[in-house]
DNA sequence: CTGAAAGCGCTAACAG
DNA sequence: CTGTTAGCGCTTTCAG
């Protein structure tokens, strides 16, 4: 896909803009300092609000750093202070993606959460790639090393009890996003995803389905978990329950199965086959929109779907599909403000559960007349 | 969408792995240099394969760093050495994407390429939002002050005329990926585009089809010249050409435009509305895909789709989209690769064209009889 | 071909 | 509340 364009002020294409004014503007935390009348040390404090300094110091300190434009460089407080102020994403490995390209959204919109948050902090952000239980010791090591500050934690590397032990044991800064557990973190982001499912499933009830199926869920997974609690949680709750017929179906959480599993629930007599058919994921509901197109059922009118994420996948489906957003760029802001305040010594617990939001689009509608 | 899992070896769930020897591994070059009984400088030279080293001590100097497990710190190289081991990737202003999350896929996959290289050079990646011509100076400022060796600028920045001439000026190392105008980059990573467009296009004139319409292109995009010069190349090539029907339509390279379009192309009366398709994107296609659904022709009976990336999205559509890959991930990787060689003071100039392959999938048939 | 000295820009630890 | 003194781990520069 072409990205958009960055706006091009008009009229400027020939002249390069040059910089303010001087040719290497490599200002240090001592030019500052002289300019200021004040010691180094003064301006670092300054810089990281730390320790006590008069006011009026203080504010002609940042008036100096204002006017030199001074901005510290990351390596040498890496190399001199506690802890490095890089914040490492722990990532599948990505080449595993690479033969597939099945979508890298998840992974991008932490990403695009951490960045935000950490320039506001002057932190960076590292992609620590994972393959296996064997990286734990490279994440530790990094730490150890000054390398790295911090880690992010996202599901799935979140879900591995041997990482999250480990980095505990080292007493090191982490936030787990979406763990599975969260007895082995002290910071933690989740999201409401069980409430949006039930408010999904809720959704198809009122249209008068009672015939549905939910597709997904390796067990080991929070999101599995959650979400399917979320379907059982409508139907049990729902006063029509008994006249309810549901099944889930187990699968993993990518295209080829949803298809796979879709053309096997939907192939039954149209008597048995559900009218509405809820998925753990947008990916396995495009599975199953493509199954209902190879099957000639059509959507909505003799079928209903729904799924979860609402990445870029979801609204160019056809139908568009109806789901639930997970907030993943929010989560990863959240992530990376815990782990930053961890280092900074500001907190040492913390939860944060976000809401998924509803989508509706045009792949539900009011459940066929039998 | 749920992330695979990471793979978790059976059994040592409660064994938290522990790190080898020391409690805090951080070995230094001088650990190295004592323990083989050279200078530090010469483990430095030994690590960066730099200047004249008596082959013995070379070999006993490796083999220390491997027992020692050695690696240097980046923070500390950046701050001593002659330019930064970060190279940054300037990447539009990804909250803009926030909202409509239309896909971040290619930003990824270009991340995922340069990722690679990177790791095994022992340079970092980051990624630098650009949000206008402004964002130059930053650019600039973040090299002189050693915070960034070189740049990655991928299409689109690398359309921006200024960003590339402020730049050069300034003789900063940057490799341009699908530069509209390479004349201010020395480095530049192209994808060839034409080629795979001319062959998609010839695919559907070998399918018969003699209506055509190209549905993409704004024009200051090389992506967008490239791909519609491959398509008139294939027609003008044609031997049947003076009896080929074609039209260009403008649109912008995202879903909803191409939904739009679609919708204007497709409701011409049967006798002049193309029997096939060719898109300027996948995103497009998309477009026309729902557009096709909701005027219920029957695709790829009734007419025939394709795009172009072949991202995630490209299989999960109905019909699975026949396409073209952009080499994102390998384009990511060339363009690392250029800009490492230039730090390193081996290459001052070099450009890669890389292959796109085709992907043939279910939305293409012969065109119908009329 | 190898080494010694000096310092990159910043902050911890300790003094005042 | 502020300043001084030492480095962080590596590479540059200049001598052997």
């Amino acid at each position: 896909m072409l990205a958009p364009c960055i706006r091009i002020p008009a009229g400027t294409v020939h002249d390069p803009p040059m910089l303010e004014k001087s040719p290497h503007s490599k200002v240090t935390i001592n030019d500052v300092a002289e300019k200021a009348g004040v010691s180094a040390m003064t301006v670092s404090r300054v810089m990281r609000n730390q320790g006590k300094i008069a006011p009026e110091t203080r504010a002609h300190v940042l008036k100096v750093i204002r006017q030199l434009n001074y901005e510290p460089l990351s390596s040498a407080r890496n190399l001199s202070g506690a802890y490095s102020r890089t914040i490492g994403i722990v990532i599948p490995y990505a080449n595993d993606f690479r033969e597939f390209r099945h979508g890298y959204e998840y992974e991008y919109a932490l990403l695009i959460g951490a960045l935000n948050v950490c320039k506001s902090h002057d932190f960076a952000v590292n992609i620590i790639e994972t393959r296996d239980s064997n990286d734990v010791n490279l994440l530790v090591k990094k730490v150890l090393a000054r390398q790295i500050g911090g880690y992010i934690v996202p599901a799935p590397a979140s879900e591995y009890l041997d990482l999250l032990k480990t980095l505990k044991a080292h007493k090191l800064a982490f936030s787990t996003i979406s763990a599975h557990d969260q007895t082995d973190s002290d910071l933690t982001v989740l999201a409401d995803e069980r409430t949006a499912t039930q408010a999904l499933t809720q959704k198809m009830l009122d249209l008068g389905h009672r015939r549905i199926a939910f597709i997904g869920g390796a067990p080991e997974r929070r999101a599995s978990v959650e979400r399917q609690a979320g379907f059982l949680a409508a139907i049990h709750a729902h006063p029509d329950r008994d006249r309810i017929v549901y099944a889930l179906h187990d699968c993993t959480a990518f295209f080829d199965d949803g298809l796979e599993t879709g053309l096997r629930v939907l192939s039954q007599p149209q008597s048995q086959r559900p009218t509405a058919v809820q998925c753990l994921t947008d990916d396995i509901a495009a599975g199953v929109i493509a199954a209902a197109h190879r099957l000639k059922i059509p959507m909505p009118e003799g079928l209903s779907i729904c799924g979860f994420d609402n990445f870029g996948l979801a609204r160019k489906l056809s139908p568009a599909l109806t789901t639930a957003s997970l907030p993943a760029e929010d989560m990863g802001e959240a992530a990376a403000l815990q782990v930053i305040d961890a280092l900074e010594g500001r907190a040492r617990q913390s939860v944060t559960t976000l809401p998924c939001k509803l989508v509706v689009r045009e792949s539900i509608a009011s459940a066929p007349l039998d």
